[in-house]
DNA sequence: TTAACAAATAGATGACCATCAATATTTGTC
DNA sequence: GACAAATATTGATGGTCATCTATTTGTTAA
């Protein structure tokens, strides 16, 4: 479980329409399907939930092994997986690391899956 | 792959808050993450994307496996899972069966990846 | 009812991946 | 440096799933 890094950027920042409006490419297809597939497993989306919902917005990885129920070499992987694709940010606070969640990420992700209003048509 | 329709129901109908807002249970959390999981994969974004693209907003499935490159039994197996979701509506026409797009499903997933606007904080 | 085409199902296979235990690495403190 | 705590890595394992071929089921028309 990977993700391409600039592949992510590419998808993130380049204002890209719609899967709904314009043909994708297999590459396109299989980039973006990548970050749905991060998505697609339930302990990364409690850790996402987890996180968000702190107090101050971000958690340090130790505070989220207990309520996960999982190990922590598994816990550690997962928010590896969710920082390299973008959805998690991190900080190092000594021994510590702290990990936020980046919405930005997550609304690029949106505009892939929604229809402009003005673009809607009747079937 | 496949993914409970009553679930799916609860996810997309109850207005469910964001999984920035709230804690996630593991029941909430293995729901939610099915339907990413869905989309999570290259050629099912592909047929989306494909059918969504018609100039009428639907497609018969024999069209569709030609530009996918996959085998009859593959595309008609993608497609039950994109039905049975929710990401698809089906309608038979003689032997054909169209395929069209149900935008609701996705806008109710975004629902669960944004925060509200007046909820932002500064990290 | 038979032929022809579309779609679905069954069964098999190979790849991927979530998870763990064990170990290594990093960081701060004494 | 030595120890302790947090995090990361390694290697193994079992389960899931995308894909195929072969077959079956469904639908229309002759």
């Amino acid at each position: 479980m990977s993700v391409n890094i600039e592949a992510m950027n590419n998808l993130t920042t380049n204002n890209c329409p719609s899967l709904l409006m314009q043909h994708l490419s297999r590459q396109e297809a299989e980039q973006l399907s990548g970050l749905f597939k991060v998505l697609g497993d339930p302990s990364r989306l409690q850790l996402l939930s987890l996180i968000a919902s702190q107090p101050n917005g971000s958690a340090c990885a130790c505070e989220l092994i207990e309520p996960l129920g999982l190990s922590q070499p598994t816990v550690s992987h997962h928010l590896k997986i969710l920082y390299e694709a973008g959805f998690l940010d991190k900080e190092r606070r000594g021994t510590w690391i702290y990990y936020s969640v980046v919405p930005q990420t997550m609304q690029a992700l949106c505009s892939h899956l929604t229809i402009p209003v003005e673009a809607t048509r009747t079937v």
